[in-house]
DNA sequence: CAGTGGTCTAGACCACGCT
DNA sequence: GCGTGGTCTAGACCACTGG
């Protein structure tokens, strides 16, 4: 073992895996490796440490649990470099209603990707399913029960950044504009076209890792967080009218909310 | 290497340690072994399943990441039981407020606790720093400006659950009720004790893992995400006069937001 | 084809928990 | 003092990437 890495073995509570890490974090947070370039591979590492292959894993793997590198098999480890979008899921000014209302249909996403100068797009298909519980609960909708699902894949810039995935109960989307896959435009909304505009909405956060499938879909590297935001809205009898689930990676987004009293 | 594990070991894209954490989880979500349960020793799951004592670490590596145990040196391996915690950071119904206004002071979160048949304490208490530069930017003082910070560890049947930082610039704060450390209750809240009743607020929501010192003072299991609830608070003259940094981890808690538009 | 990360084996020593 | 998890070593084979 190199003796850098030796000396303050015994007197730090920290381990050699540690240690290797701290230094390659330096050489990242510095500048010195710059986000998208290579990292040293696991055995120049294990050369320049004088320290096993298991360990310099170890500190690796610490810097991706971290999500500071990602690592692809055959090629080799790299500094990961990801813009933060803002989203803005509701927004509230002086009890107006701004960016996105409940009237507003689902282009206020789209506008507050253009008003970060970036590019939206979206992966629109619409299909009829049992929907999972969390959902069937807050529709109220019998067990069993199919509900319109209307699924769709936000990109910005062409990255995938959220799931947003949104379930109607049948009544209620059946014959309307909601039914109608791919990226379109409904002035006014969609739930307004339908006949049931938004008066009021729940939303619920909650924090977790990913899934197998919204990792794969979101083409997330790995130990990324995401956000599993909730939102039910309900028409002006008080019925829950659709259910949102949007999954939002934490690398990738910040959700605002503004909110004001008078 | 015990058959059953040999097996599929080629027909599928799965790996040894992969399995066995499959049969572990398996166990839990079944309630064959559960909350609060030990697990079987490394060196046992050696003998029953015929690996290596390095992979079946990496077994149960996988479900210490997901969440699902928690290890203990010397005493071993054991199901997490967490329950989660709802938490209203800004509710509003109507137009009016509910439960935590701008003006009902830090007893909101109490209240809601409560609600919940929990039982709330905090540890307070305030001192006089440098700001970290998210907070000064926000409170838009000078930079190398000390702050006043209110440092809160709120904790739910005396298991901690939120960190819950409050900055105030000095001249906001100074000769105010802000400055009593220990958890005392201000009717009406301490902003408007100090003559600067918040009106409007903006909160930001980011997802991430937590840093070592969040781990310690939370006591978070590892590769639990946290939630950074950042709210900015303005008084009427529309000057930031508060910013709270809250630190929320992803398996106690659910955020909650309720608006309405009439 | 040479190099990379991913996985697995078979040992070892340490600090800490419990009894 | 025995068993536990935490760490480290020194090998090995595999699938994949890239020139």
């Amino acid at each position: 073992m190199a003796p850098d890495l030796m000396e303050t073995h015994v007197e730090r509570r920290t381990t050699i895996a540690d240690r290797i890490a701290d230094m390659l974090r330096a050489d990242i947070e510095s500048g010195k490796t710059p986000p998208g370039a290579a990292l040293p591979s696991e055995r120049e590492l294990v050369a320049i440490h004088n320290v096993n292959r298991g360990t310099v894993r170890r500190s690796l793997g610490i810097l991706v649990t971290e999500g500071l590198i990602t690592s692809q098999a055959g090629s080799g480890y790299c500094v990961r470099a990801n813009k933060l979008l803002d989203w803005y899921p509701g927004t509230f000014e002086h009890l107006g209603l701004r960016r996105d209302t409940p009237e507003a249909g689902s282009d206020a996403w789209a506008a507050d990707v253009a008003a970060q100068d970036r590019t939206p797009s979206q992966d629109v298909d619409v299909s009829i399913e049992t929907p999972p519980r969390l959902v069937a609960d807050r529709l109220q909708t019998p067990d069993g029960d199919l509900v319109v699902l209307r699924r769709r894949l936000r990109l910005v810039d062409g990255v995938p950044y959220q799931i947003a995935d949104s379930y109607y109960p049948r009544d209620v989307a059946e014959g309307t504009p909601i039914m109608t896959p791919g990226d379109t435009t409904i002035p006014g909304g969609l739930m307004a076209a339908a006949g049931h505009p938004q008066i009021r909405f729940r939303d619920e956060i909650g924090i977790r890792m990913p899934t197998h499938g919204e990792v794969y879909r979101l083409d997330l590297p790995a130990v990324t967080p995401v956000g599993e935001h909730v939102r039910v809205g309900y028409n002006r009898a008080g019925r829950p009218v659709r259910v949102i689930v949007t999954i939002v990676p934490g690398d990738r987004h910040r959700i605002i909310y503004e909110v004001s009293a008078e």
